[in-house]
DNA sequence: TAAGCATGTAAAGGAAGCTTTACGTAAAGG
DNA sequence: CCTTTACGTAAAGCTTCCTTTACATGCTTA
């Protein structure tokens, strides 16, 4: 799954930081969801929604099972 | 977070073994979910948003941080 | 009665999400 | 040079999600 955290965040002017406490996260948290680390808990993604004033599907990009959209 | 998950799934029909199966995972997990045990992983929900052709908002409704909305 | 089906509970174990702490690197400014 | 700011990595530990296995309950139907 991809997503566009981190394009929503610099359009905002934001610090992963800040971002971080916005959301009630630790900046590791970040970090690791704008590398693709690991996908959000559903709240988590809820929270970010609600942030960004966008849909859930507006920041993560599902592909499908198959993992990839080559 | 409350959800419609058993909403959707009589509506269609379905038992929570046909859903499980459909969506990939067991019916434990159906079971915890509909039964507000536990919320699912986001990849789970883009996954039930897309079996049942609705938006994730449209099946867990999340009411803040608080858990409430009384 | 018995058998089958749908739903539910419980508990143990593994995988994924998140925190805490600590350290590393690069750019900007004094 | 030194300090600050932003971003990054790593590892240990806890919580949440999900699976597997087993058993229980209620309803229907033979």
């Amino acid at each position: 799954m991809k997503n566009r955290l981190r394009e929503l965040r610099e359009e905002k002017g934001l610090t992963q930081e800040e971002l971080a406490k916005a959301l009630g996260v630790t900046r590791q948290t970040i970090i690791a969801i704008e590398k693709g680390r690991y996908n959000p808990s559903l709240q988590l993604a809820f929270r970010m929604a609600r942030f960004f004033n966008v849909r859930i599907e507006d920041i993560f990009i599902y592909e499908g099972e198959n993992g990839e959209g080559r």
